[in-house]
DNA sequence: AAATTATAGTTAAACGTTTAACCAAAATTA
DNA sequence: TAATTTTGGTTAAACGTTTAACTATAATTT
């Protein structure tokens, strides 16, 4: 049988109060008895029952992860990695985290995780965009939240974004310095913070350095930004605007779908067209030629999304903190100077 | 302050006794009292507390999946989608998944996975091949453990598997029935069970047709079975065989670097070479022309791995048993009629 | 009608922790 | 030296359930 508290003090010669206390660092217990204990725990291979702790605690011990079916299953492990962030930092944190799933057209009919509903968690973390509707009735049975790339309209919880102005500034910026005016930039789902300010630092960037901002040259619209989206977006753009020399996509996704349609259709990359991604999905290790993007740091993303939970939850007062996780530009080769002068 | 079962019972006018036991269908009691007791619960929101639950029981209503990094994070959303089909499983036989990732090169060094050191769970799921070394360690907390996917040679677990013999023989017939005779089977990681019953298959459908097995029509390696490992494959076939008409691939990932290999070459799928996948991952909706493949349940393969491990929790006696999940044959456009002749 | 059994419910112990309240001995202060 | 404080511990209550043991009443059997 599993040994619980009572063991450890039998075998140790204390009270079980005192093993209690050496386990929290509570308190004070003398050196000596200290490592009685100590050496009683690691002989019993001894761990506390959660559900003891729990009960007593009131806590639960694990931080509810919620995710839409697209992000989870989506070709890039976009999403993915940062779970596999948040779950890496539980660890330390003495957190197990509850991943699920939701549709991404969640509906009013539809019932919440579970694990919400049975309170089986001190907090939960969202990643990426999710409904409206899903958000507010969450937030009814207030349970500290924290939001990782995507900051809701509505209300002001803890958020872990990515630094998507700086991002698209770099990018852009890149693209001028190699000479290009012509920049395009295709992007879906561009009612989405994130990629609307990418959309932002795209202007910001060409405004800074004189260029003019055209529309025409502007590709974007609300449908879900995978390669597919990429792939009509060139194709839309490209059919009306053959002097097109570098095009930023909103991300890798898109630039992955930009690429095909290049391919396609006869336009070598770089040396027609240079194309830079956003985020760094880095998985087709076949794309040729590889992605210069903008490197977001996934797992620090889900890292720093538990940390602030877990802050909240040890401080009880929730900081409302706003966590900008910075980007850096990786440059491969499907960007090039602009020849066409 | 959360509701207990003090406040039911109260609010009902019985013994708290008597509210467990409407919860727990256990023991008569009145369908009036019960109707009481319902609607109190109902009034008062209330939620057994796990903790409690979980402490009186002995167990903890968690369940371990583990998963390698690399299938964790690969493109093609195979074993997420395994794990996606196990968490909607556990939500109706009321478990909670504790999903964690460890390196595909686990070794004596490394650490447990966290769930199975505390014994937070009641039993672990195991998706894909891992390292042996992990195996024995696991074993030896002896917790009730499913694989998916994988047959550990050493010991005997219960196991969710693929019907991969039968999917081989599909896709071989199927390029057999179209009239293919210089058929190439391409794999990697030709160790893993799964992958040379795939091979077997093929072998096994060629002997039926009265086709000899030619060994330099056989690629395959120890190497991860992703798509550079497909592309590498593909150069190695074709580079020594000219007159191959049809390509079988170990998995999509393989046919996908095939494809990649083959439109670099000049070669035109169907045409020239047919191709067929195994998986159906379906991913890269941009993939020209779509992939005949071998459709593998991916939910039901989680969800069948997590029945079998309740059933094997509520019944105490392990049952060993070995589920096979049948397979499909989905004919797209990459696989047509043998031209050469 | 008496004896037995089934029904519907209650009481209280147990699960494994944390922690407030307590206490004796040792150390410090006056 | 006596009074006070600190140190190093113990005891016992509490957390919210389940469930064995029990009881009173109703239903059934003889």
């Amino acid at each position: 049988m599993k040994p619980t508290i009572k063991d450890v003090a039998k075998k140790a010669g204390v009270s079980i109060a005192t093993v209690s206390f050496v386990i929290n660092k509570s308190k004070n217990v003398t050196p000596e008895t200290k490592n009685r204990v100590l050496k009683a725990i690691k002989s019993l291979n001894y761990h506390p029952s959660k559900s003891a702790i729990n009960l007593v605690s009131g806590k639960t011990g694990n931080i509810g992860f919620i995710l839409t079916d697209d992000h989870f299953l989506r070709t890039e492990p976009f999403y993915t990695k940062i779970f596999l962030g948040t779950e890496f930092e539980a660890r330390s944190e003495g957190y197990y985290i509850l991943l699920t799933s939701i549709k991404q057209d969640f509906n009013e009919k539809d019932i919440l995780p579970r694990f919400i509903l049975n309170k089986s968690v001190d907090g939960i973390i969202i990643a990426g965009k999710i409904p409206h509707s899903l958000i507010d009735r969450i937030s009814a049975y207030n349970l500290p939240t924290v939001f990782i790339d995507y900051n809701p309209p509505t209300n002001s919880y803890p958020l872990v974004l990515i630094d998507n102005i700086e991002g698209a500034l770099l990018a852009t910026n890149h693209l001028i310095n190699l000479g290009h005016t012509n920049i395009a930039f295709i992007c879906g789902d561009i009612e989405h913070p994130s990629l609307s300010e990418r959309l932002k630092g795209y202007k910001r960037a060409l405004v800074d350095a004189n260029i003019p901002v055209k529309n025409n040259l502007i590709i974007t619209d609300a449908k879900y930004p995978d390669r597919q989206n990429g792939f009509n977006s060139a194709k839309k753009l490209f059919s009306r605007n053959k002097n097109v020399t570098a095009v930023f996509a909103g991300n890798d996704a898109m630039a992955i779908g930009v690429l095909h349609y290049l391919k396609d259709n006869g336009y070598k990359v770089p040396q027609d067209v240079s194309l830079i991604g956003f985020d760094d999905v880095g998985g087709d290790i076949l794309l040729r030629p590889p992605l210069t993007t903008i490197r977001v740091p996934k797992i620090e993303l889900g890292a720093e999304a538990l940390k602030l939970l877990v802050n909240t939850l040890k401080n009880k007062k929730s900081l409302s903190k706003k966590i900008l996780v910075p980007v850096e530009l990786i440059i491969r080769e499907s960007t090039s100077f602009c020849k066409s002068k």
